[in-house]
DNA sequence: TACCGATATGTATATCTTTGCATAACGGCA
DNA sequence: TGCCGTTATGCAAAGATATACATATCGGTA
């Protein structure tokens, strides 16, 4: 055995989730919007999106809509019927909000990464 | 007016939880619970502690032992009875716990901080 | 010893969220 | 023009989460 037990391990993670929302704080974006338009970005359909995602249509097109309401623009431009039936293509305002959130997230991965490692230090010293 | 308008003013609020979680992801010690153990350490009640956190006792109980569940160790110490009806006391290693998350809670407060001020740069340039 | 007020816990109720249809509109294409 | 697949949207049903309520335990104190 080593010189201290594993008996104060520290065994738990640290998870956190971020989301907009409107300065009074009704409708909200939240990090599914995020997964849904990198799935649209992907796929050119929310349909196809919501499924990848893991949630029903219903949900994806009402967080969706919630989300170009409270921006005030659209994050999708979409179009019914035609050859492969419709379409959800992102805007060019929808990649420019996924590209800073893509660097927003980064650093906060990195700031709770380091801070959980504090805390577990501070936890089991 | 200004040179530029409010026009593509980006009109919204970053937020985020955190918690902590088992290693298997079932159980959950919420923000809530902090909360809660800020208000025991204030009051040495389980019961004013809710309160003051705008949450029923019952959430509150149950919250505090699946907490202590998941840690695997207690939080408070509880006692019935007596004259004042019983009460719930700090562990130290709550107290450790509290300082710890205060210190997290800080740099996450100012990592978020930072983050939103770029994205928010970044969506209104 | 009866009472008080807090902890302890099960269970029913209410509230909130998500899903699951159902149905309509749309526009290429066979 | 009828079919297909997707967007669009209302509404009922199902699931998840929190509250409310009931009841028991405990130990000082009047």
């Amino acid at each position: 055995m080593g010189k201290r037990g594993k008996s104060n391990r520290f065994n738990v993670l640290l998870n956190y989730k971020l989301w907009l929302s409107s300065i009074s704080g009704e409708g909200i974006i939240s990090e599914e919007v995020h997964i849904l338009l990198v799935g649209i970005h992907d796929k050119n359909s929310l349909k196809a999106a919501a499924e990848d995602a893991g949630i029903s249509y219903r949900k994806a097109w009402g967080d969706l809509k919630q989300a170009e309401s409270l921006l005030g623009y659209d994050l999708t431009e979409k179009t019914r019927g035609g050859k492969k039936g419709g379409q959800s293509v992102l805007t060019p305002a929808a990649l420019k909000l996924l590209e800073a959130y893509a660097a927003l997230q980064k650093k906060l991965d990195d700031a709770v990464e380091e801070a959980y490692l504090e805390l577990k230090k501070k936890m089991e010293n």
